[in-house]
Order: C-alpha cells, then structure tokens, then sequence
DNA sequence: ATGAAAGCGCTAACAG
DNA sequence: CTGTTAGCGCTTTCAT
C-alpha cells in the first residue's frame, strides 16, 4: 500500500497523446495553444484524446522553452499572518486578469536568511513566473537581469525596484500621539527590522511626535526588536526592567508581532496591560485583535496593498509607464491595550 | 526606462558558468550538487564563478530533469482567510524539514471552477512538487497517477487521498446546543458546499442535536449556501423573509463567511443580531471577530491542521505508514452574535 | 495541414 | 577527475 511498492506512475505527456491519437506532437501543442493550422477533424481527435487521458500540460516543461507563462510569483520569507493578509489582497485582484499566482516561501531554515528573495527570483525568474512582488525583502533588488519585480515594505538605502507600503511616518506619529494624548510621557520604542525601509520610517514618526509634544527622546527608551517574536523578547524585557520612575509607561512596539511579545513580556513581570502598561503595534494583523488585551495599533491597508502591488505589477508587464511608489495612508485602531498612565 | 526598451535581460545560466570557469556544464552540475569526484580546484574556481556572476540554478529546469524537487505545493482554489490560515499552519510546520513551499491559487475566473485541483496537480505533480495538499477540493482525487496527496476537508465520497479535518459532526452539534441552550427552538440551517463532506457532516451534526433536544427538523429551515457570501446571500434572504412566527429565531451557517453575509442581509431586512436574530458560525477565520457584531462560531483548529496535514505528507513522501485520515477537535468560541430570543 | 528537428537549462549515465 | 552524450516535456521554426 505504500507509496513506493510499484514503481512511480508516470505522468501522461503529450507524447502519449501524439501516439494515441496518431499525429505528431507537435500538432498536439499546436491544438493546445490553439495555434493557426490545423484541420478541423485532427483538431477534435486530439482533444478528444486528452480529455480520454486526462492530459494537462506540464506547466514546468513549458515554462523552459516558453518566454512568458502568465504567472506572477509572491515571494514572501515565510507565511506569516503580515504576508498571509498580503496574499489575500493580491488574490482577490487577480480575479480575471488570466493571471496564476504561485506564493513561494523561500527561507528555509535559518541559514541563507538573507537573502532569499534573490535566490527565489533567480530560481524562479525568467522561467516559472513573469513577474514578481516580493514582501519585505531583506536586500534591494536592482540587478538589472532580473524579472519585473514590485516590493511590498521595501528595503532601506537607493532607490531599487517599485514599491508599495504604507505611510509610515504619519502612522508612528499617529500611535505616539494617541500615547501621548493619554498622558504618557516616558515612551518606549521598540524598533523593526533596521535593514527595512519601514523600521526606520518608524521610529522617525515616533522621534517627531516626541519633539511635536515636547517630550525629550531618550536613546534608553529605544530598543531595536527586529519584527519577530525571538527577537522582540530580550529588548523588551530590558526596557520593562528599567527602574520605576524610569521604566516607560507606555511602549510603542514597530509591529503588532512585537507588541504582543511585549504584552506577554509585560505579564511575566508582573505588569498589568494597560493599567501598568500601554501598548501600542502597528500593522493590524488579525493576531492583534486575539491578543489579551486586544491591541491598540495602527492599520495598515494589507489587502489594499497587495491589490496594490498587483496592478503595479501587471501595467509593469504590459510595458505601461506608472507610479514607482504608491504609499497608502495607515490609520489609528483603538482597542483595549492602551489606557491613561496610573498616577501613583 | 520601461522594461521593454531593452531586449528582456538574460539570466545567467549554467553554461555561462561553464564556459567562465573553463570546464564543462556536467563539472558545474556536478560542484553544485555536490557529487562524487570534483577536485578541490576546480571546484573552488566554479564556486568563485557562481559566486561572481551571482549564479542560481533555475528549479525549473532541474525539476525537469530530477525526480525529487523537495518542494511541497499547496493546492487552493484561491487565497481567502480559511486557506490563508491552513498556510500559516503548514508553513510553521516546514521549518528545518529541508522543504520548501510552493502555493498555488489554481481556479482562475468563473470557468474551470471544478476540478482546478486535479489541473493543478497534473501541471505541478511529477515535475515541480513532490507532494501535494489540496485544501477543500471539488473532486475526489483518487487518479493512481497523482503524486502524494493529502486533502483538507476532503470531498465527499469513497475513500479517496489522505486526509485532515475538524470533527465537523461534534462540532455543528456544539453550534446547536448552544442555541438550543439560549431557548432558540426555529434554528435554520445555511448549508455548505454539498460536495464536500464537511458540509454534510456538519448537516448531519445539525440534525442530530435538534433531535436530541427534542426539536423537529423542518425543511423550510434548511438551505444550501455553499460556503462563499455570493452563494449564501439569496438563501440567507429566504429564511430572513419568511413571515413572523415562522422566520428562524436563529441560524447556524455552516461556514464563518456564510454567517457573516446572513448578519449582513438580517441588517438590510431590519433585523437586528442578536436581538432578534441570533447567528453562529463555523470555522473561526480571523475576520469572524471582526464581525459587526464579533461572530459566535465553532472553532476549527486551523493552524494545527495545517501543520499536521504536512506531518502525514512528508511520512507519506518518506514512504512511512501512517494514519489515513486525522479528525482534530472543534470546539465553541462564545462571541455577541448569539443571545437568548426575544420572548415577544 | 502536418511533422522532423532543434533546443530551453539542467542532470545523469557513461566514457575517457 | 572530467567531458560527452542523452534526454526531461514542451514549443517553435522550417520543411514537406
């Protein structure tokens, strides 16, 4: 019963096809790809053939000899819930667009983290898909020899491909300002990915709106987190470790992810979220709601961006000219993590 | 500056490797690979080569020629929350497996809606994926040509692939109870896609805890809804419109999305949730507590699906035994959607 | 209208 | 240890 006892069914192939129907294959492609010239009576014998067969193409043997496959690859590092929402807004657009989508997950392990996103459009590019939106890329893609390519959350430094995010100045802005409009004075920032565009757009809004408020930033009260779970953990114990008095009353986390490790840091030390503690993410993921508190944090528009991308992507492979960078507006959600600091 | 302004950039390829380190393509095959019987030197020089030309060999083309790509696919229909979940599930699960994940949204457009896994699996098997999870198929797959399978919520019929599912019967009577519980006694039924067996379990479970309180099951009370808000809208307005006295006090969909479309059309006929309706679902997909009001719903847990339809997969890829078919728990999760009917 | 043949980029015998 | 030679399944000239 195994899988293994006989030995590996074989596919059926267009050769099988060719042979069953007595042409040659290379009809049985011109039939397939409704090419011009083929006789009405060979035409209907070979498709009656495949349907006998059940044949379908191999998407990979053409994919090889053809230059385009009508594919658009979304690169992500891993399913998490950020890409996962991604995924359903470049979904959702796809609709009728004759496009496929085919989602690569492509850091395997630890190693080779960085990185995987060339590794994946060079694996993937010029032969699988014809296009690619790549989330939260850890380089910046700019080889010329790779496919069109489109990045959600993109990487720091010159400008490289086209990209899609959010505004994520005025987003930390509006998180530190809803914080400080409680009465929080001393905040904390726990800070993202630095190689990310995002991180640093970030913490420059969560720096503004102090100076906005007249508030001194204070380099104790900034950690940097790096967007995981693992990597939220020590940083945030060390920030909620500081001394009463000198501990921040409130912590303004670069993603939701982050916040709700803090939350989790926060209860093992004893701190009640909010009344001890307020938190704040950014992102609203759906984790962040299923957080105890829920999360207050700052939206962004996930499935409007990855519809976003979507439509970039696509001008950008029928040769249109268009925007190289759309920046979508983020917005406050209120929810139960934040609260007016204790005044004792 | 447009993409097409140049002849679409070549990718480099193992021939342009060959040829810059002075050796043959089988030797640059064989260093990549890591075979028996390269010298150091050499191998060094077309290392260095690799390196320099930034060199990635195209999965396509070695899955062509190979039997094992290592790569899983994913099969879905499209990427909506139930699969979105699934995929966070099955990718926390590859972690340091060696595999990596391929998704395939396969049902393109409103034709080929049936059958899209079986087109997936013909185009992807034997060529890219070694193995395959198909999420909520729409055809039995039981082809002895197929390359591993295992289906999450399977369809309906004899025993086909293996498979992952909820306790879809425990799990409908859970939804039941509790609004038999509440002192519902009209509970109408949107059902699911009829095709699938977690639709008729789910019936079935419906069924048996309105005989066990007591209640009879009348057909005027019982729909099909199909698991999509475009199917279950015109249903949901016939059991809304029936007259007073006879209207469902309550209704349990058989699917979170379902549920959300029925407290949407209850709120254009001028119902309100729950006062005068009560509404359960099934699934718990993120967005069910983003409800307006947050869904009551039965829980499926989705994430551990995932994650085990892999484990099963790979057992099966490395030709273990194992289980045939794994049933988790579902349980209740009591949100606002559900109240006690108005005795008026 | 049809088929023979070349070749996409790569791996796997098999010689040398 | 290294290179030559066949293909994998398909599309695409180019003859016929």
């Amino acid at each position: 019963m195994s899988t293994l006892d006989q030995p590996r069914p074989r596919r059926v192939t267009i050769t099988d096809v060719a042979r069953e129907a007595g042409v040659s294959v290379a009809t049985v492609s011109k039939v397939i790809n409704e090419r011009y010239g083929v006789s009405e009576s060979t035409s209907e014998k070979v498709l009656a053939v495949i349907d006998q067969l059940g044949y379908q193409s191999s998407l990979i043997a053409s994919s090889l000899r053809r230059k385009s496959t009508r594919v658009i690859g979304v690169l992500v590092a891993e399913f998490e819930p950020y890409s996962a929402e991604l995924l359903k807004g470049i979904s959702a657009g796809l609709d009728s667009t004759g496009y496929e989508l085919l989602a690569h997950a492509g850091s395997t392990g630890v190693h080779n983290h960085s990185g995987w996103e060339r590794r994946s459009l060079s694996r993937l590019g010029h032969t699988l898909i014809d296009g690619a939106i790549v989330v939260t890329p850890s380089m910046i893609i700019t080889d010329e020899t790779t496919i069109p390519v489109v990045a959600i959350d993109p990487h720091t430094g010159p400008d490289g491909p086209m990209t899609v995010d959010a505004d994520n100045v005025t987003g930390a802005r509006l998180a530190v300002d809803h914080l400080v409009g409680l009465g929080h004075q001393r905040i904390g920032f726990l800070g993202g990915r630095p190689d990310l565009r995002s991180a640093a757009l970030r913490e420059q809004g969560y720096r503004e709106a102090l100076h906005a408020a007249g508030l001194s930033v204070s380099p104790d009260l900034i950690r940097v987190g790096g967007y995981r779970p693992e990597l939220a953990e020590a940083p945030a114990r060390e920030l909620l470790s500081l001394p009463d008095g000198l501990r921040p009353t409130a912590i303004f986390a670069a993603n939701d992810i982050s916040a709700i490790k803090v939350i989790e840091v926060a209860g093992s030390l004893g701190l009640r979220v909010p009344e001890d503690l307020s938190v704040i993410g950014f992102d609203n993921v759906p984790e962040a709601r299923d957080a105890t508190p829920p999360l207050t944090t700052v939206a962004q528009p996930l499935h409007e961006m990855g519809r976003a991308a979507l439509g970039l992507l696509l001008e950008l492979l029928e040769g249109k000219e268009t925007e190289r960078h759309l920046r979508l507006p983020a917005e406050l959600v209120e929810r139960s993590s934040t609260a007016a600091p204790s005044s004792d």
